[in-house]
DNA sequence: CCACCTCGTTTGAATGTTCAAGTGTCCTAG
DNA sequence: CTAGGACACTTGAACATTCAAACGAGGTGG
Protein backbone atom coordinates (compact mmCIF):
# COMPACT_ATOMS: atom_id res chain seq x y z
CA UNK A 1 0.00 0.00 0.00
CA UNK A 2 2.97 2.53 0.29
CA UNK A 3 6.17 1.71 -1.53
CA UNK A 4 8.90 2.15 0.25
CA UNK A 5 10.88 5.33 -1.62
CA UNK A 6 9.08 8.35 -0.60
CA UNK A 7 11.38 11.11 0.20
CA UNK A 8 11.85 11.83 3.85
CA UNK A 9 11.65 15.45 5.27
CA UNK A 10 14.55 17.76 5.48
CA UNK A 11 14.81 19.10 8.95
CA UNK A 12 13.13 22.18 7.96
CA UNK A 13 10.21 20.49 6.37
CA UNK A 14 10.24 18.41 9.85
CA UNK A 15 10.12 21.18 11.83
CA UNK A 16 6.93 22.59 10.14
CA UNK A 17 5.39 19.42 10.14
CA UNK A 18 5.06 19.08 13.28
CA UNK A 19 5.34 22.54 14.74
CA UNK A 20 1.90 22.11 12.62
CA UNK A 21 0.80 19.10 13.77
CA UNK A 22 1.23 20.25 17.52
CA UNK A 23 -0.69 23.41 16.64
CA UNK A 24 -3.46 21.52 15.17
CA UNK A 25 -4.06 19.57 18.71
CA UNK A 26 -3.55 22.35 20.77
CA UNK A 27 -5.64 25.48 18.99
CA UNK A 28 -8.74 23.76 18.83
CA UNK A 29 -8.62 22.48 22.64
CA UNK A 30 -8.11 25.88 23.87
CA UNK A 31 -11.09 27.24 21.90
CA UNK A 32 -12.97 24.54 23.24
CA UNK A 33 -11.89 25.37 26.81
CA UNK A 34 -13.23 29.08 26.21
CA UNK A 35 -16.07 28.10 24.79
CA UNK A 36 -17.06 25.50 26.52
CA UNK A 37 -16.35 27.33 29.76
CA UNK A 38 -18.07 30.56 29.12
CA UNK A 39 -20.80 29.31 26.94
CA UNK A 40 -21.26 25.50 27.49
CA UNK A 41 -20.95 24.96 24.08
CA UNK A 42 -18.37 23.72 22.11
CA UNK A 43 -16.32 25.15 18.88
CA UNK A 44 -18.30 23.27 16.50
CA UNK A 45 -21.34 24.11 17.92
CA UNK A 46 -20.22 28.06 17.84
CA UNK A 47 -18.90 27.84 14.13
CA UNK A 48 -22.84 26.37 13.09
CA UNK A 49 -24.80 29.06 15.06
CA UNK A 50 -22.59 31.84 13.87
CA UNK A 51 -22.70 30.87 10.51
CA UNK A 52 -26.35 30.63 10.46
CA UNK A 53 -26.21 34.50 12.28
CA UNK A 54 -24.60 35.55 9.41
CA UNK A 55 -26.78 33.96 6.92
CA UNK A 56 -29.78 36.05 5.04
CA UNK A 57 -32.75 34.74 7.03
CA UNK A 58 -30.86 32.98 9.62
CA UNK A 59 -30.82 29.77 7.42
CA UNK A 60 -28.51 27.41 5.73
CA UNK A 61 -29.16 24.40 4.34
CA UNK A 62 -27.67 21.23 6.18
CA UNK A 63 -25.32 20.00 3.35
CA UNK A 64 -23.76 23.79 2.94
CA UNK A 65 -23.58 24.16 7.15
CA UNK A 66 -21.89 21.29 6.94
CA UNK A 67 -18.97 22.45 4.72
CA UNK A 68 -19.07 25.90 6.36
CA UNK A 69 -18.35 24.67 9.72
CA UNK A 70 -16.16 21.91 7.91
CA UNK A 71 -17.52 18.74 9.42
CA UNK A 72 -19.44 15.55 8.28
CA UNK A 73 -23.45 15.52 7.84
CA UNK A 74 -23.46 13.10 10.65
CA UNK A 75 -21.68 15.24 12.92
CA UNK A 76 -23.84 18.19 11.73
CA UNK A 77 -26.98 16.68 12.44
CA UNK A 78 -26.30 15.07 16.19
CA UNK A 79 -24.68 18.79 16.91
CA UNK A 80 -28.19 19.82 15.26
CA UNK A 81 -30.18 17.79 17.85
CA UNK A 82 -28.61 19.39 20.58
CA UNK A 83 -28.77 22.83 19.65
CA UNK A 84 -32.35 22.15 19.07
CA UNK A 85 -32.88 20.74 22.29
CA UNK A 86 -31.73 24.25 23.56
CA UNK A 87 -34.37 25.91 21.14
CA UNK A 88 -31.32 27.89 19.66
CA UNK A 89 -31.94 26.34 16.14
CA UNK A 90 -35.01 24.73 14.46
CA UNK A 91 -35.16 22.34 11.57
CA UNK A 92 -37.42 23.44 8.75
CA UNK A 93 -37.48 21.31 5.35
CA UNK A 94 -36.70 22.96 2.45
CA UNK A 95 -38.92 25.13 0.11
CA UNK A 96 -36.45 24.39 -2.72
CA UNK A 97 -36.28 20.71 -2.24
CA UNK A 98 -38.36 18.48 -0.66
CA UNK A 99 -35.21 16.57 0.13
CA UNK A 100 -33.31 18.81 2.05
CA UNK A 101 -33.62 20.36 5.18
CA UNK A 102 -32.33 23.92 6.30
CA UNK A 103 -31.49 24.66 10.11
CA UNK A 104 -32.64 28.19 11.20
CA UNK A 105 -31.24 30.06 14.01
CA UNK A 106 -34.03 31.38 16.66
CA UNK A 107 -34.25 34.62 18.32
CA UNK A 108 -32.61 32.95 21.71
CA UNK A 109 -30.09 31.46 19.38
CA UNK A 110 -29.32 34.78 17.84
CA UNK A 111 -29.03 35.88 21.88
CA UNK A 112 -26.40 32.93 22.40
CA UNK A 113 -24.52 33.76 19.73
CA UNK A 114 -24.40 38.07 20.48
CA UNK A 115 -23.33 36.96 24.33
CA UNK A 116 -20.81 34.98 23.14
CA UNK A 117 -19.22 36.28 20.60
CA UNK A 118 -17.19 39.31 22.12
CA UNK A 119 -15.66 36.27 24.57
CA UNK A 120 -14.58 34.61 21.95
CA UNK A 121 -13.32 36.65 19.65
CA UNK A 122 -11.03 38.25 22.83
CA UNK A 123 -9.84 34.16 22.85
CA UNK A 124 -9.15 34.60 18.89
CA UNK A 125 -7.05 37.42 19.71
CA UNK A 126 -5.31 36.33 22.78
CA UNK A 127 -4.05 33.48 21.08
CA UNK A 128 -3.62 34.35 17.11
CA UNK A 129 -4.77 37.82 15.81
CA UNK A 130 -2.69 39.51 18.39
CA UNK A 131 0.49 37.31 18.13
CA UNK A 132 1.07 37.94 14.39
CA UNK A 133 2.29 40.94 12.69
CA UNK A 134 0.07 42.37 9.90
CA UNK A 135 2.42 40.66 7.58
CA UNK A 136 2.35 37.23 9.21
CA UNK A 137 -1.60 37.56 9.57
CA UNK A 138 -1.71 37.76 5.71
CA UNK A 139 0.84 34.98 5.13
CA UNK A 140 -0.88 32.38 7.23
CA UNK A 141 -4.11 33.32 5.55
CA UNK A 142 -2.08 32.29 2.22
CA UNK A 143 -0.75 29.06 3.44
CA UNK A 144 -3.75 28.14 5.03
CA UNK A 145 -5.72 28.28 2.07
CA UNK A 146 -2.99 26.41 -0.25
CA UNK A 147 -3.27 23.44 2.09
CA UNK A 148 -7.22 23.86 2.23
CA UNK A 149 -7.05 23.48 -1.48
CA UNK A 150 -5.11 20.46 -1.48
CA UNK A 151 -6.98 18.84 1.56
CA UNK A 152 -10.07 19.64 -1.03
CA UNK A 153 -11.45 22.11 -2.60
CA UNK A 154 -15.03 22.29 -1.26
CA UNK A 155 -13.63 24.58 2.23
CA UNK A 156 -11.11 26.86 0.42
CA UNK A 157 -14.13 27.59 -2.38
CA UNK A 158 -16.72 28.32 0.09
CA UNK A 159 -14.42 30.40 2.22
CA UNK A 160 -13.41 32.20 -0.87
CA UNK A 161 -16.71 32.88 -1.92
CA UNK A 162 -17.92 34.77 1.73
CA UNK A 163 -18.79 38.18 1.79
CA UNK A 164 -16.57 38.76 4.71
CA UNK A 165 -17.50 41.81 6.31
CA UNK A 166 -15.79 42.25 9.64
CA UNK A 167 -18.10 40.45 11.69
CA UNK A 168 -17.98 38.47 14.49
CA UNK A 169 -16.37 34.42 14.28
CA UNK B 1 -17.34 37.75 31.97
CA UNK B 2 -16.48 39.24 28.74
CA UNK B 3 -16.78 43.02 28.26
CA UNK B 4 -17.89 44.39 25.31
CA UNK B 5 -15.75 46.39 24.13
CA UNK B 6 -13.59 43.56 22.57
CA UNK B 7 -12.31 45.39 18.66
CA UNK B 8 -13.54 43.72 15.95
CA UNK B 9 -11.74 41.85 13.50
CA UNK B 10 -10.34 43.65 10.36
CA UNK B 11 -11.36 41.52 7.21
CA UNK B 12 -7.83 40.52 6.50
CA UNK B 13 -8.01 39.05 10.42
CA UNK B 14 -11.03 37.83 10.16
CA UNK B 15 -9.95 35.79 6.86
CA UNK B 16 -6.98 34.36 8.76
CA UNK B 17 -8.95 33.57 11.42
CA UNK B 18 -11.48 31.53 9.72
CA UNK B 19 -8.56 30.06 7.52
CA UNK B 20 -7.12 28.67 10.04
CA UNK B 21 -10.06 27.46 12.26
CA UNK B 22 -10.98 25.13 8.96
CA UNK B 23 -7.61 24.39 8.37
CA UNK B 24 -7.18 23.24 12.21
CA UNK B 25 -10.64 20.91 11.77
CA UNK B 26 -10.00 19.59 8.26
CA UNK B 27 -6.23 18.82 8.15
CA UNK B 28 -6.40 16.36 11.57
CA UNK B 29 -9.81 14.62 9.74
CA UNK B 30 -7.71 14.65 6.58
CA UNK B 31 -4.55 12.39 8.43
CA UNK B 32 -6.58 10.52 10.82
CA UNK B 33 -8.27 8.89 7.50
CA UNK B 34 -5.05 7.79 5.82
CA UNK B 35 -3.85 6.23 8.93
CA UNK B 36 -6.72 4.78 10.27
CA UNK B 37 -7.36 3.39 6.53
CA UNK B 38 -4.21 2.26 5.79
CA UNK B 39 -2.48 1.12 9.42
CA UNK B 40 -5.83 1.11 11.59
CA UNK B 41 -4.67 3.78 14.32
CA UNK B 42 -5.22 7.38 14.67
CA UNK B 43 -3.07 10.61 14.63
CA UNK B 44 -2.44 10.37 18.64
CA UNK B 45 -1.52 6.70 18.45
CA UNK B 46 0.79 7.11 15.61
CA UNK B 47 2.12 10.46 17.61
CA UNK B 48 2.78 8.59 20.35
CA UNK B 49 4.64 5.53 19.23
CA UNK B 50 6.53 7.84 16.29
CA UNK B 51 7.75 9.86 19.32
CA UNK B 52 8.84 7.00 21.24
CA UNK B 53 10.56 5.49 18.16
CA UNK B 54 13.03 7.95 18.53
CA UNK B 55 13.33 7.94 21.90
CA UNK B 56 16.65 7.26 23.39
CA UNK B 57 15.73 3.17 24.70
CA UNK B 58 12.20 3.90 23.11
CA UNK B 59 10.75 4.97 26.45
CA UNK B 60 8.92 8.08 27.53
CA UNK B 61 7.33 9.03 30.39
CA UNK B 62 3.80 9.52 30.46
CA UNK B 63 3.78 13.23 31.35
CA UNK B 64 6.23 13.57 28.76
CA UNK B 65 5.10 12.12 26.12
CA UNK B 66 1.36 13.32 26.73
CA UNK B 67 3.14 17.15 26.23
CA UNK B 68 5.13 15.67 22.96
CA UNK B 69 1.48 14.08 21.47
CA UNK B 70 -0.59 17.35 22.41
CA UNK B 71 -2.86 15.22 24.58
CA UNK B 72 -4.15 14.88 28.25
CA UNK B 73 -2.98 12.66 30.39
CA UNK B 74 -6.10 10.71 30.50
CA UNK B 75 -5.89 10.30 26.74
CA UNK B 76 -2.71 9.36 27.04
CA UNK B 77 -3.89 6.45 29.07
CA UNK B 78 -6.49 5.47 27.46
CA UNK B 79 -4.62 5.75 24.07
CA UNK B 80 -1.54 3.62 26.43
CA UNK B 81 -4.14 0.65 27.18
CA UNK B 82 -5.42 0.38 23.11
CA UNK B 83 -1.65 0.59 22.18
CA UNK B 84 -0.76 -2.18 25.01
CA UNK B 85 -3.72 -4.49 24.12
CA UNK B 86 -1.88 -4.89 20.41
CA UNK B 87 0.94 -5.10 21.99
CA UNK B 88 2.83 -2.49 20.50
CA UNK B 89 3.79 -0.89 23.54
CA UNK B 90 4.23 -1.42 27.13
CA UNK B 91 3.63 0.16 30.89
CA UNK B 92 6.98 0.17 33.27
CA UNK B 93 7.33 1.68 36.49
CA UNK B 94 10.07 4.30 36.20
CA UNK B 95 13.40 3.69 37.59
CA UNK B 96 13.92 6.90 39.08
CA UNK B 97 10.51 8.00 39.97
CA UNK B 98 8.40 5.23 41.92
CA UNK B 99 5.17 7.35 41.55
CA UNK B 100 6.07 7.83 37.49
CA UNK B 101 5.50 5.07 34.74
CA UNK B 102 7.21 4.91 31.31
CA UNK B 103 5.52 3.72 28.26
CA UNK B 104 8.03 1.30 26.01
CA UNK B 105 8.03 0.79 22.47
CA UNK B 106 8.05 -2.84 21.61
CA UNK B 107 9.48 -4.66 18.79
CA UNK B 108 6.40 -5.28 17.46
CA UNK B 109 5.67 -1.64 17.87
CA UNK B 110 9.04 -0.60 16.43
CA UNK B 111 7.93 -2.73 13.70
CA UNK B 112 4.19 -0.91 13.31
CA UNK B 113 6.26 2.00 13.41
CA UNK B 114 8.43 1.59 10.59
CA UNK B 115 5.68 0.13 8.04
CA UNK B 116 3.34 3.15 8.55
CA UNK B 117 5.48 5.54 8.17
CA UNK B 118 6.16 6.29 4.94
CA UNK B 119 2.24 6.14 4.24
CA UNK B 120 1.95 8.77 6.57
CA UNK B 121 4.87 10.93 5.30
CA UNK B 122 3.68 10.35 1.84
CA UNK B 123 0.16 12.12 3.55
CA UNK B 124 2.43 14.83 5.28
CA UNK B 125 4.34 15.53 2.02
CA UNK B 126 0.77 15.94 -0.46
CA UNK B 127 -1.28 17.64 2.25
CA UNK B 128 1.68 20.24 3.24
CA UNK B 129 5.52 19.73 2.50
CA UNK B 130 5.07 19.47 -1.01
CA UNK B 131 2.44 21.86 -1.11
CA UNK B 132 4.43 25.30 0.13
CA UNK B 133 7.46 26.79 -0.94
CA UNK B 134 10.62 26.49 1.10
CA UNK B 135 9.71 30.30 1.79
CA UNK B 136 6.66 29.14 3.13
CA UNK B 137 7.79 26.73 4.78
CA UNK B 138 9.94 28.47 7.03
CA UNK B 139 7.18 30.80 7.59
CA UNK B 140 4.86 28.45 8.95
CA UNK B 141 7.19 26.97 11.36
CA UNK B 142 8.01 30.79 12.46
CA UNK B 143 3.97 31.25 12.79
CA UNK B 144 2.93 27.84 14.51
CA UNK B 145 5.40 28.95 17.18
CA UNK B 146 4.86 32.11 17.91
CA UNK B 147 1.19 30.36 18.53
CA UNK B 148 2.21 27.83 20.14
CA UNK B 149 3.63 30.21 22.66
CA UNK B 150 0.59 31.70 22.77
CA UNK B 151 -1.46 29.25 23.99
CA UNK B 152 1.03 27.48 26.81
CA UNK B 153 4.69 27.54 26.41
CA UNK B 154 5.47 23.66 26.86
CA UNK B 155 4.48 22.32 23.74
CA UNK B 156 6.83 24.80 21.89
CA UNK B 157 10.02 24.44 24.26
CA UNK B 158 9.50 21.06 24.09
CA UNK B 159 9.50 21.20 20.37
CA UNK B 160 12.58 23.51 20.26
CA UNK B 161 14.35 21.26 22.46
CA UNK B 162 14.17 18.48 19.85
CA UNK B 163 17.53 16.96 18.11
CA UNK B 164 15.39 16.62 14.93
CA UNK B 165 17.53 14.75 12.99
CA UNK B 166 15.64 14.30 9.66
CA UNK B 167 13.67 11.36 10.78
CA UNK B 168 9.90 9.55 10.38
CA UNK B 169 7.12 12.11 11.75
C1' DC C 1 -45.60 2.89 -13.95
C1' DC C 2 -42.23 0.28 -11.73
C1' DA C 3 -37.71 -1.07 -10.54
C1' DC C 4 -33.64 1.07 -9.55
C1' DC C 5 -30.35 4.69 -8.70
C1' DT C 6 -28.85 8.92 -6.56
C1' DC C 7 -29.19 12.50 -3.25
C1' DG C 8 -29.77 14.67 1.27
C1' DT C 9 -30.29 13.55 5.64
C1' DT C 10 -30.92 10.79 9.94
C1' DT C 11 -30.08 7.13 13.14
C1' DG C 12 -27.81 3.85 16.47
C1' DA C 13 -23.93 1.47 17.77
C1' DA C 14 -19.00 1.50 18.26
C1' DT C 15 -15.27 4.18 19.29
C1' DG C 16 -12.60 7.95 21.25
C1' DT C 17 -12.20 12.02 24.33
C1' DT C 18 -13.12 14.72 28.35
C1' DC C 19 -14.17 15.45 33.00
C1' DA C 20 -14.14 14.61 37.85
C1' DA C 21 -12.90 11.67 41.21
C1' DG C 22 -9.70 8.21 43.02
C1' DT C 23 -5.09 5.83 44.14
C1' DG C 24 -0.67 5.68 45.67
C1' DT C 25 3.84 8.12 46.29
C1' DC C 26 6.71 11.72 47.67
C1' DC C 27 7.92 16.13 50.12
C1' DT C 28 7.47 19.47 53.80
C1' DA C 29 6.64 21.27 58.18
C1' DG C 30 5.32 20.99 62.80
C1' DC D 1 6.64 10.53 62.76
C1' DT D 2 2.84 12.23 60.91
C1' DA D 3 -0.64 15.36 58.81
C1' DG D 4 -1.10 17.77 54.75
C1' DG D 5 -0.36 18.85 50.16
C1' DA D 6 1.55 18.24 45.60
C1' DC D 7 2.58 14.90 41.97
C1' DA D 8 1.98 11.18 38.45
C1' DC D 9 -1.08 8.56 36.82
C1' DT D 10 -5.57 5.72 36.29
C1' DT D 11 -10.35 4.94 36.15
C1' DG D 12 -15.34 5.12 34.90
C1' DA D 13 -19.00 7.63 33.42
C1' DA D 14 -20.63 11.33 30.48
C1' DC D 15 -20.23 13.15 26.26
C1' DA D 16 -18.95 13.80 21.24
C1' DT D 17 -17.60 11.85 16.90
C1' DT D 18 -17.31 8.37 13.46
C1' DC D 19 -18.94 4.64 10.87
C1' DA D 20 -22.15 1.91 8.45
C1' DA D 21 -26.75 1.20 7.60
C1' DA D 22 -31.21 3.06 6.68
C1' DC D 23 -34.75 6.21 5.10
C1' DG D 24 -37.61 8.92 2.05
C1' DA D 25 -37.90 11.80 -2.05
C1' DG D 26 -36.77 12.40 -6.75
C1' DG D 27 -35.19 11.27 -11.08
C1' DT D 28 -34.29 7.63 -15.10
C1' DG D 29 -34.69 3.73 -18.15
C1' DG D 30 -37.20 -0.15 -19.55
Amino acid sequence: MAADDVPWLTPEQLRAWLALNALTEVLPSAVDAQLKRDAGINRFEYQVMAGLSESPGRTIRMSVLATFASGSLSRLSHALTRLESHGWVVRRPSADDPRAVEAVLTDAGWAKVQETAPGHVREARRLVVDVLSPAQTAQLERICMKLLDAVGPDQADLLRSMPLRAADD
